[in-house]
RNA sequence: AGGGGCAUGGUGCAACGGCAGCACAGCGGACUUUGAAUCCGUUGAUCCUGGUUCGAAUCCAAGUGCCCCUGCCA
C-alpha cells in the first residue's frame, strides 16, 4: 500500500495540478512564506508554514523566507531574529532569506513605469478627504481633483516624494483603476506614502514606502514565485494583486486563498497578543500561555507534533474553528514516545514505613520506559524509610472506588513494595502531616511472591534524596472556548483566566531529575509531561513547566459528580 | 444594501453523479507496576425548498445562515 494512493489532495493541490496539466509554469513549484516582522509567529502561522514548505517540498520546488517589511513604524529586526529561529525549530529549510525592502528600488521603478503608462497618478488628498472620495460599501467613490495630472507632472512629483520633499501624510501614489468599482480595494488604491521613518534594514534611505498591495505580489514575481498562498481576507485583494502585475507586464504567479487557523481557548491576532504581553495578562510573548511557537518550545511541545496537528487539520475555505485538544492529543502523542519517565512529587506528603529499618537504604533499577520491554535505559532510584508521596494519592475516608492509598489498604509503590497504611500523624487542627504504613519485604520490585494483587499504584520519592524543585503548571488564558465571542460592550482581556498559572514550590524530585536541561521532554509519572523552564531554571534550582498533563479520566469521572 | 467567499456528525477534514468515510472528542468494555498508553466495540452529519437524473453531499434554480471588504496596516 503506497501512502500516496489514500491521502486525498487538498483544493491548492488541486489548483497546481491543473496548471500542471495546462502547463502554466512549465511544471514548476516556488512558494514563499511571507511574515511581517512585528510579532512573534504563532501557531496560526504554523499552517501557512506547512502549506508554503509543504507544497513546494511535495511538487519538488523550493521556498523563500520573504519578510514582508513594507511598515517601517512596526517592525523590529527583534521579530526578524525570532522568526527565523521559530522556522528552523519546526524543520523548515527555505531557500533564499529575503525581504520586501530589497527590492524597494524595483518597485520604485515599477511606480515610474506606471505613471508613464497613465495608470498612476500622485493624489493631494489628506487622509480623511480620501475616505470621503473613497465611498461606501454600497455606492461608488468620486475622483479626486488630483487625478488627471499630466504624466511630466506626476513624474516629477513621485520623484520630489521620494527625495523628502513633501511632509507626511500630505501626498500619496495612486494607481488610476475605477472609483466606481464595487471591489473597495480598486478604487484608486494607494500604492506609495509619505513616511519620514527609519527603517530596520534600510534605515533613512527612504521617506517613501510601498504598501503591502504594490509590493506583495512584484515581490513573488521577482522571485518567480508560481503559487502565492495567503488567507482568506486577501480574496478581495486579488483583482488588484493581478491588476498590477497585468498593468506592469511582468511574471504573473497565482494567488490561493485559504482559511487561516482559528483555535479554541485562544486569540491569534497579533493586536490581541501583542496588548496580552503589554497589558502584563503574560509574561511575555513567550509565555507558555500564549499560542506562539516561541512559547510551545518553551513549554516542551515537540516540533513534531505540531506539524503533525497541522496536517491533521488539513486545508480548506471553511472558516474553522479547531480544538485545542486536537493539538494536546498529537503532543501527548509524541511525548508519550519520547519523554522518559521519572518520578516527582508536585504536592509532598510524608509516608513513613515503620517496619522499614531507619538506617536502611535501597536502590531500584527503573527502565525509562516500562511499557516498553525492549527499553534498556533507566537509573537508579533510591528507596528509604522516609518517603514523599502525593497527598492526592492518599485519603483517610475514601470516596466509592478511589483505590489509591487509605486506612488498611494496600497499595504498591511503584517499583518497590507493597505497602499498608497505619495510622497518620495530624496537628491541632486535624490536618494530616504524615502517613504512617508498613511495608511486605516479600513484594521488591512490586510483585507479590504469593501472587496477591493491589488494585492501586502509587509513585514516590525518597525523602533523603530528593531535590527540591518549583513547577509551574498552566492552565488554558481563556476558560471560554471562543474568547472573542463577546457580549456587546465586553473587551477580551476581561475574560482573562486569572488562575491559569499555578506556581509550586518545594516540589520533591527523584535525584536523575538534577540533570535535566531545558528542551528535554519528560514524564513525570502520573502527573504529565514537564520541560526544565529555558528562563526560569539556574543550576541547582530547576524550575519545570509543565507541557501538559496526562489523561486523566479518574479526576473527569470525579469532576462529573 | 454593493462586492467577494463559505455551508457534511460536537470539532476539523474526505467522498469530484454510484454503499457518506477518516481523525479528535464522546460513550461502553478488555488489559494494566502510570486511573496514562495500548486493544476491542460504539453513538452521531450532507443548511432549506424545488428541479434534472435509474441514481444527487456532488449538477441546476430560488432561498437561509455565517465570514471578509469603506487603513496613507499587513
Amino acid at each position: 500500500m503506497t501512502e500516496e494512493s489514500f491521502t486525498s489532495k487538498n483544493f491548492i493541490e488541486e489548483i497546481i495540478d491543473e496548471h500542471n496539466r495546462t502547463g502554466r509554469f512549465g511544471g514548476k513549484v516556488k512558494t514563499r512564506f511571507p511574515p511581517e516582522p512585528n510579532g512573534y509567529l504563532h501557531i496560526g502561522h504554523c499552517k501557512a508554514l506547512v502549506i508554503d514548505f509543504g507544497i513546494a517540498e511535495k511538487y519538488g520546488g523550493t521556498t523563500n523566507l520573504r519578510y514582508d517589511d513594507t511598515n517601517p513604524v512596526k517592525e523590529d529586526t527583534e521579530y526578524v531574529d525570532a522568526i527565523k529561529e521559530d522556522i528552523h525549530w519546526l524543520g523548515f529549510d527555505y531557500a533564499n532569506e529575503l525581504y520586501a525592502s530589497d527590492y524597494f528600488e524595483a518597485l520604485y521603478e515599477m511606480a515610474v513605469k506606471l505613471i508613464k503608462k497613465g495608470k498612476a497618478y500622485v493624489d493631494e488628498l489628506t487622509a480623511e478627504e480620501m475616505r470621503e472620495y473613497r465611498g461606501t460599501l454600497t455606492e461608488g467613490g468620486k475622483n479626486s481633483p488630483w487625478r488627471e495630472r499630466s504624466i511630466e507632472e506626476n513624474l516629477e512629483l513621485f520623484e520630489r516624494m521620494r527625495r523628502g520633499e513633501f511632509a507626511d501624510g500630505t501626498k500619496t501614489l495612486r494607481a488610476k483603476i475605477d472609483m466606481a468599482s464595487p471591489n473597495i480595494n480598486m478604487r484608486d488604491p494607494v500604492m506609495y506614502r509619505v513616511m519620514h521613518a527609519t527603517h530596520h534594514r534600510t534605515g533613512d534611505k527612504w521617506c517613501i514606502y510601498p504598501m503591502y498591495d504594490f509590493a506583495h505580489g512584484q515581490s513573488d514575481s521577482i522571485e518567480g514565485i508560481t503559487h502565492s498562498m495567503c488567507s482568506l481576507e486577501y480574496e478581495n485583494h486579488r483583482p488588484l494583486y493581478d491588476w498590477f502585475l497585468d498593468e506592469l507586464e511582468i511574471f504573473h504567479p497565482q494567488q490561493i486563498e485559504f482559511s487561516r487557523l482559528n483555535m479554541t481557548h485562544t486569540v491569534m491576532s497579533k493586536r490581541k497578543l501583542r496588548l496580552l504581553v503589554e497589558q502584563g495578562y503574560v509574561d511575555s510573548w513567550i509565555d507558555p500561555r500564549m499560542p506562539t511557537l516561541a512559547a510551545m518550545r518553551r513549554a516542551g511541545y515537540p516540533p513534531k507534533a505540531i506539524r503533525a496537528f497541522i496536517e491533521a487539520v488539513g486545508v480548506a475555505k471553511n472558516e474553522s474553528f479547531v480544538d485545542v485538544e486536537l493539538l494536546e492529543h498529537f503532543v501527548r502523542d509524541q511525548l508519550n514516545q519520547t519523554a522518559p519517565r521519572r518520578m516527582a512529587i508536585l504536592r509532598p506528603i510524608k509516608l513513613v514505613i515503620d517496619n522499614y529499618p531507619a538506617d536502611q537504604t535501597e536502590e531500584f533499577w527503573v527502565s525509562d520506559f516500562p511499557q516498553n520491554p525492549e527499553c534498556t535505559t533507566g537509573r537508579m532510584v533510591p528507596f528509604s524509610r522516609e518517603l514523599y508521596i502525593e497527598q492526592d494519592d492518599f485519603m483517610e475516608n475514601p470516596v466509592p472506588k478511589y483505590f489509591r492509598l487509605s486506612p488498611e489498604r494496600e497499595v504498591r509503590l511503584m517499583n518497590a513494595y507493597f505497602v499498608t497504611a497505619v495510622s497518620m500523624d495530624k496537628d491541632a487542627e486535624g490536618k494530616i502531616l504524615a502517613v504512617h504504613c508498613t511495608y511486605d519485604p516479600d513484594t521488591r520490585g512490586g510483585n507479590a511472591a504469593d501472587g496477591r494483587k493491589v488494585k492501586g499504584t502509587i509513585h514516590w520519592v525518597s525523602a533523603p534524596h530528593a531535590i527540591n524543585a518549583e513547577v509551574h503548571l498552566y492552565d488554558y488564558l481563556f476558560k471560554d472556548e471562543h474568547p472573542e465571542d463577546l457580549p456587546e460592550g465586553e473587551l477580551f482581556t476581561d475574560h482573562v483566566n486569572k488562575n491559569s498559572l499555578e506556581v509550586l514550590v518545594g516540589c520533591k524530585l527523584e535525584p536523575a531529575l538534577a540533570e535535566a536541561k531545558p528542551g528535554q521532554p519528560w514524564q513525570f509519572v502520573r502527573n504529565g509531561y514537564f520541560n526544565a523552564d529555558s528562563f526560569n531554571s539556574k543550576p541547582g534550582e530547576l524550575v519545570f513547566i509543565r507541557t501538559l498533563s496526562l489523561v486523566d479520566s479518574w479526576a473527569k469521572q470525579q469532576a462529573q459528580k
